[in-house]
DNA sequence: ATCGGCAATGTGTCCGTTCACATTCGCGAA
DNA sequence: TTCGCGAATGTGAACGGACACATTGCCGAT
């Protein structure tokens, strides 16, 4: 039946211009246009100009699913979050997105309910239903890397923020340096009885900035306060400080985040004490808003954006076989600001 | 060639399973295994058995893009965003992403580069690609859906945030009471001289915002001045707070978030002032943080999560012909906290 | 014993591409 | 003129499923 014999009130169901639609129209074999569309080489330049000219005018776009059915490839990247929506994540999911647009790549992301094996199996099954090229995981836990060990994955994978997890091609800011550029800086300020709020024991970034800490604690022979292990909150930070500051034997904090940092922030002011004045505070991170705590945090900046740009043009490299990639760490900077002061 | 056959050092390229390797395994066809697949009726529960046996022992995953060619069906749902990581988007997005997975959808985003006619057609090209079977859109700016207007969608699309924009199914928290309640607060206390700091004219949300703040403004009879247009961010929060504090022609502020409010208390402290004793501050959102602002930040909380998941509820229902659906409203909330006072 | 009818299962075709392998065309060299 | 040859283009398979439409087997009614 040909496209106007359609009988009357029966919807016409316009189906979307395939490659022969186009080729017809263009007068030449699909296969022609496929070599327009791939712009393999010998084509006329004429022929091509003709061929793109229909595929504008009929407004074709090549099916996807017919394209990935043969080539086996997606052209899509999966990203594994875990399942917080910290500023970090997020802010380097952005930047992914948007580096994967540019290459002409989809990023599908799914969300861990948890960090267990079950957990991340299922949702790698999950990515992989949709036949992704490659994977770029944001789930900075331990468990999370162990069940990856087991998982034995056969596309390219990259993480993010998970320092010097070996065997997988792992991308991040120095968290030990940042830790130690927070810690040497409350150091330098005379402070020597300083705590350590840490991220969750499971939190591969956690242990790094928990590691940079002691080390510059022992460089310097302090006296060494066991770290405490939070939850990354806001509200852990409040709570830990509230219990911490029944005896105060010590004059600063190092939080593992900005977050916990406020928390800290708010449960000096509850008791009657002030930042800097009576303990210093340094965060981590620097999230937006950090600037205009009160004080001001003194904290340490990382490039989650530029973490997050990395990571696909490491993915495509891989994917692509390009090289030229910039290898170069990313540096941590401690942004000083007015939470933390000279002991008095 | 049988598999066993290849030469000794060609790399044999195990072929996943397909749906005919499981048939011929169990001893059936694979229309039959289909049928297990898409549990259709008329399967003799032995046969199943034996089926899903197979696929479990080799591992057969049915290939989407083989599916998606044939039902032009990609189970995928796309999600569009505004450039901005914001709390609220963010956290609607993650409940999207869990709904979706447990109805087995996968989903897809991008982000916005801008907000205008160009960049959001390119972004739902993108999409577009992908046959995605439905839309998210949260970017609740007024010129991306006047774009959305003009581009003439055929699937599916529900809006987030975006009060009021009519013709489109449209999800969100009412902002307007939203506003109201928190303008109100601050008149219960007895404030007469309130100042709203709005969001970007652009934003529905910031436009609603400022509606429901000048409706309570004018119910109740009070001085009006003209809301300032800001931009979310603490940084504008903090600028434009040290200037009005020039003149101190006000008591309160009424901020259209928190970022914006934090950044005002840090103004008022700057100025040696204190809130709330000389200026009651209330913010929007109540993002984790707020409650640990010095001091706690009243607000208005909203439930970004549930927004998100009855996105996809909504999309599914569209999708699978579902109907049982929620149309409860989603009702902001005051949440008091220290940060507004009496007048003095 | 035959047949209708339904449950359970099988066969052929198509979806829209790409790939490997033809085929055509034109032009210069023999 | 004929041949060779490379550039430009065409043809016939897959790819892995789903759907429409057979086909088979079995049971009870006739």
């Amino acid at each position: 039946m040909k496209p106007g014999t359609t009988r009357a009130m029966e919807p016409t169901k316009v189906r979307a211009p395939n490659i022969r639609d186009v080729a017809r129209l263009a007068g030449v074999s699909y296969q022609t246009v496929s070599r327009v569309l791939n712009n393999a080489a010998s084509i006329r330049p004429s022929t091509r100009q003709r061929v793109l000219e229909i595929i504008d005018q009929v407004g074709y776009r090549p099916n996807q699913a017919a394209r990935a059915l043969v080539t086996s490839k997606s052209r899509t990247i999966g990203v594994l979050l875990s399942q917080t929506a910290h500023y970090g994540p997020t802010t380097s999911l952005r930047a992914i997105e948007d580096a994967a647009r540019e290459a002409g790549y989809l990023i599908t992301t799914t969300s861990l309910s948890a960090s267990d094996y079950e957990s991340v199996a299922g949702g790698l099954e999950h990515l992989m239903s949709q036949a992704i090229e490659g994977l770029v995981v944001i789930a900075p836990q331990v468990r999370v890397f162990d069940a990856f060990k087991e998982l034995a994955l056969t596309i390219p994978l990259v993480t993010l923020d998970s320092t010097g997890t070996d065997a997988l091609r792992s991308l991040s800011v120095d968290q030990i340096l940042g830790a130690r550029l927070a810690t040497r800086h409350l150091i330098d300020l005379g402070h020597q009885e300083i705590l350590h709020i840490s991220g969750p024991q499971d939190w591969i970034e956690a242990e790094a900035r928990m590691r940079g800490f002691l080390q510059e604690i022992n460089a310097a022979d302090l006296p060494t306060h066991p770290p405490i292990l939070g939850d990354w909150t806001a509200e852990f930070g409040y709570h830990v400080g509230r219990e911490l500051l029944g005896s105060r034997d010590f004059t600063a904090v190092f939080a593992a985040n900005d977050q916990m940092a406020l928390g800290v922030f708010h449960a000096i002011r509850d008791a009657g004490l002030d930042v800097p004045r009576d303990v210093s505070v340094v965060g981590f991170d620097d999230i937006p808003e950090a600037r205009h705590f009160w004080p001001p945090l003194t904290t340490v900046r990382q490039d989650f954006a530029e973490l997050g740009r990395r990571s696909i043009a490491l993915l495509l490299g891989e994917l692509e076989g390009e090289t030229d990639l910039n290898h170069d760490s990313i540096l941590p900077e401690l942004v000083v600001r007015d939470s933390a002061g000279p002991i008095r």
